[in-house]
RNA sequence: GGGGACGUAGUUCAGUUGGUUAGAACGCUGCCCUGUCACGGCAGAGGCCGCGGGUUCGAGUCCCGUCGUCCCCGCCA
C-alpha cells in the first residue's frame, strides 16, 4: 500500500495502485505522489532509466488511477522528505498502467484550502478522498468496533429491531413510509428502538445492544442530522449505577481506540445543581461554574441597579479574555437570550466604578483574575413577581421557574462567551491530557415532568416509560412537579452524548404516568396497547441508555459538525446534494400507494 | 415558523463612493526544465457576477423578491 513502504523494503519489487495526488514534472524526471487510503508514496519516472515509461508518465494528471510497478529505492540523504512517513523511500517505476483517467475535478483532495460545503456534499466521493475525511471515517470504524467488542465482552447481544415500525405521536416528528398493501396506512421509521428494546427485556434477552440508525424529522443543527446512529442498550435488573458502569466501560474502550486513556467513574451531578451552577442540563465542565453574587450587593445597590432582589445574581466568569473595547462589550449584548425578564450587565467595569465595594466583593467571590471577563445576569426588578408567579405548577421546585429563567439565560451566555473568545482563553484547545480534554459527567435526578406552557399540561421530560424515583411514587398524582425520574444523561464537554433511564416495569405505574400526562385509558391503549399488554406478562425491572455515536466520533475527531464524521450527510434543509434526495415520485407510484399530494403554495 | 451570514473564473477569494476592457491565487492547456516533494520558469484559455424584477444615463455594487449553503432560536419524548 502507498503508506506502508519503509527503508527496510528497499530492493523489493512492488506494485502500487492509487490516485495521482500531485505530480512534479521536471522534464526528464517526473515525480508523482501516489495516494491511497494508507498514505502517499513518491513514484519516480526517469527518462534516463526508462524512456518508454517516462513518456507515458507525461500524460498523468491529477486523480488518474494508476498502477506503478517497480523497485523500492532508499532515497539519497539529501532527497529525504521528513514530512511524510514514506519520505525515506521512493518507487522507481519500471512499468506504468493507467487504470482510469479523470477529467478536471471541481476541487482536488490535495487542495490546501477547503471547498465550500455545498461543493463537498455534491461531490462527496471526491471530498471523502481527502486525508481528513479518510481519517474520520476510519476513526468512526475503530470506535464502533471497539464498542461492539466491549459490549459483547460485557455479555450483551447485538439484536436488530425493525426500521419499518409504528408511528408514535409523542416526541419528534416521524418519517413515514406508506404501505402499498395497506393503502392509507403508514409505517414510521424509528426515532429510537425504545419499545422494541424494552420488549426484548420482556423476552428474556437480558442484555441487548445495537449500533442502530434512528430517524427524526426535526430541523437540523451542526450536531443534529435527520438520520443518526445510536449506541442503544438495555439490561434487566439494573440500578442506574450498573448502566453507568457499562457505559463507562465501552466509552473507555472507544476512547482507547482513538488513542485516549480516560478515567472512570465519571463525576455525577444532580439536575438541580447543574442548573444552579451552569444554567443548563449539559454543563461544559471545562469552563468555570457560575457564582451567585447576590450577597455582594447591599439592598440599596440592588434597588439602584433595578435588580430583582429575590432572584439570583449570576456572575459569569470567562477566563483570560482580557480588556474589552467599547465595541466588543456591545457585541456581547446580541449573544444574550433573555428568558423570563433576565437582564445582562455586560460592562462590569461600570458597576465597579459606581459600586466599588460590591465590585470588589464580586471579584473576590468569583476568584476572577485581572484578565478574566465578568458579566452579570440578573432578574429584572420591574418584572416583580410575574416570572416567579407562585401559582405556577412548578413553583415549589428547588429551582423555581423564575430562577430557572435567570439560570438558563446565563447558561446560554456562558457558553456563547466562551465560544466567542475561544482563541483568547484556549480552554477548548486539546492539551493532550484526557482528564482536561474530555470532561465527562453524569447528570441525574431529572424532574419527571416538564410543564408545557402552551398546552398547559405536564409532559414527560425524558419519555413516558421512565420510572419515577421510588420515594416520589406517591406524588405522581398529588404533586407531579416534585417527582424525580430515574433518568440520567451522559455529558461530554457540554454535549449531551446520551440519555437513559430505569424503565417502568409495572403496568399500574405505567397507567398512572399516562394519567399524569393527561392521557385517557383509551388513548394509551390505542397508542401503546401492545406494550401495555406485554407489561402484564411478567416483565423484569429493566433500564438502559442510548448514546449518539456520531457525536462521540465528532468530538474525538475534533470536528464542529456531524457532517465531518458521516460519509453521506444531509444539509440543513435535510437534502442529500449528491443523490439529490428527496425527490417527487411518479404519479403511478403514488396511485399505487393511494396517496394524493397537495403542494402548499 | 423566526433571526443572521454568505453566493463573482473549475475552486478559494478580492472588487473602493454606482462609472472605461471584472482581478489574484490555485487548478486547467501548451512549451522549457534530471532531485522535486505546496517544484520552478514562460505563454495561454477560462465569467449569465446564483436567478427574476426594479431604481438609474449607467448596477457585480443600491432596492424588492426568489433559490441555494451555513450558523442560531423555536423544535428535537
Amino acid at each position: 500500500m502507498c503508506g506502508a513502504l519503509r527503508p527496510s523494503d528497499a530492493g523489493k519489487k512492488v506494485v502500487l495502485m492509487g490516485w495521482v495526488n500531485r505530480r512534479r514534472d521536471l522534464g526528464s524526471i517526473i515525480f508523482v505522489d501516489l495516494r491511497d487510503r494508507t498514505g502517499v508514496t513518491q513514484v519516480v519516472f526517469n527518462r534516463e532509466l526508462n524512456a518508454a515509461v517516462h513518456d507515458k508518465a507525461e500524460d498523468l494528471r491529477n486523480e488518474f488511477v494508476i498502477a506503478a510497478i517497480g523497485t523500492v529505492k532508499k532515497r539519497d540523504a539529501d532527497t529525504i522528505n521528513p514530512n511524510i512517513p514514506t519520505g525515506e523511500v521512493e518507487l522507481v517505476t519500471e512499468e506504468l498502467r493507467i487504470l482510469n483517467v479523470s477529467k478536471q475535478l471541481p476541487f482536488l483532495p490535495s487542495d490546501t484550502v477547503l471547498a465550500n460545503e455545498e461543493m463537498r456534499l455534491k461531490y462527496r466521493y471526491i471530498d471523502l478522498r481527502r486525508d481528513a475525511m479518510q481519517f474520520n471515517i476510519e476513526l468512526r470504524h475503530k470506535v464502533a468496533l471497539a464498542i461492539r467488542d466491549n459490549l459483547a465482552s460485557q455479555g450483551f447481544f447485538e439484536i436488530e429491531t425493525p426500521f419499518m415500525t409504528r408511528s408514535t405521536p409523542e416526541g419528534a416528528r416521524d418519517y413515514l413510509v406508506p404501505s402499498r398493501v395497506q393503502p392509507g396506512s403508514f409505517y414510521a421509521l424509528p426515532q429510537s428502538p425504545q419499545l422494541f428494546k424494552q420488549i426484548l427485556m420482556i423476552s428474556g434477552f437480558d442484555k441487548y445492544f445495537q449500533i442502530v440508525r434512528c430517524f427524526r424529522d426535526e430541523d437540523l443543527r451542526a450536531d443534529r442530522q435527520p438520520e443518526f446512529t445510536q449506541i442503544d442498550l438495555e439490561m434487566s435488573y439494573p440500578q442506574p449505577e450498573r448502566v453507568w458502569e457499562v457505559v463507562e466501560g465501552f466509552l473507555t474502550a472507544a476512547f482507547k481506540a482513538a488513542g485516549h486513556e480516560i478515567k472512570t467513574p465519571f463525576p455525577r451531578m444532580d439536575y438541580d445543581d447543574a442548573i444552579r451552577q451552569y444554567g443548563i442540563d449539559k454543563p461544559d465542565l471545562r469552563l468555570p461554574a457560575f457564582t451567585d453574587v447576590r450577597d455582594c450587593f447591599t439592598p440599596a445597590d440592588l434597588e439602584q441597579l433595578a435588580i430583582n432582589k429575590d432572584l439570583p445574581v449570576i456572575a459569569i466568569r470567562t477566563p483570560g479574555v482580557g480588556e474589552l473595547s467599547r465595541k466588543e462589550r456591545d457585541d456581547i449584548k446580541p449573544l444574550f437570550v433573555s428568558k423570563g425578564g433576565a437582564r445582562v450587565f455586560e460592562d462590569f467595569k461600570r458597576i465597579e466604578n459606581k459600586f466599588a465595594e460590591a465590585g470588589a466583593k464580586v471579584r473576590q467571590k468569583t476568584g476572577a483574575a485581572a484578565d478574566d471577563l465578568l458579566v452579570l445576569v440578573v432578574g429584572s426588578a420591574q418584572a416583580g413577581k410575574t416570572p416567579g408567579r407562585d401559582d405556577h405548577p412548578a413553583a415549589k421546585r428547588k429551582v423555581t421557574p423564575a430562577e430557572l429563567a435567570i439560570y438558563a439565560s446565563a447558561g446560554i451566555l456562558r457558553v456563547a462567551l466562551a465560544q466567542k473568545y475561544a482563541d483568547r482563553h484556549g480552554i477548548f484547545q486539546k492539551s493532550g491530557d484526557p482528564g482536561k480534554d474530555f470532561r465527562f459527567l453524569w447528570v441525574t435526578n431529572f424532574p419527571m415532568f416538564e410543564y408545557d406552557e402552551a398546552d398547559r399540561r405536564w409532559v414527560a421530560a425524558h419519555h413516558p416509560f421512565t420510572s419515577p424515583h421510588d420515594e416520589d411514587m406517591d406524588k405522581l398524582e398529588s404533586d407531579p412537579a416534585m417527582v424525580r425520574a430515574l433518568a440520567y444523561d451522559v455529558v461530554l464537554n457540554g454535549t449531551e452524548l446520551g440519555s437513559g433511564s430505569v424503565r417502568i416495569h409495572r403496568q399500574d405505574i405505567q397507567r398512572k404516568i399516562f394519567h399524569a400526562l393527561g392521557m385517557t385509558e383509551e388513548e394509551a391503549r390505542s397508542r401503546f396497547g401492545f406494550f401495555l399488554e406485554a407489561l402484564e406478562y411478567g416483565t423484569p425491572p429493566h433500564g438502559g441508555i442510548a448514546l449518539g455515536l456520531d457525536r462521540i466520533v465528532m468530538i474525538l475527531a475534533g470536528a464542529d459538525s456531524l457532517r465531518e464524521v458521516i460519509p453521506f450527510p444531509k444539509t440543513a434543509a435535510a437534502k442529500d446534494l449528491m443523490v439529490e434526495a428527496p425527490t417527487p415520485v411518479a404519479e403511478g407510484q403514488l396511485r399505487e400507494l393511494g396517496i394524493g399530494v397537495v403542494v402548499k403554495k
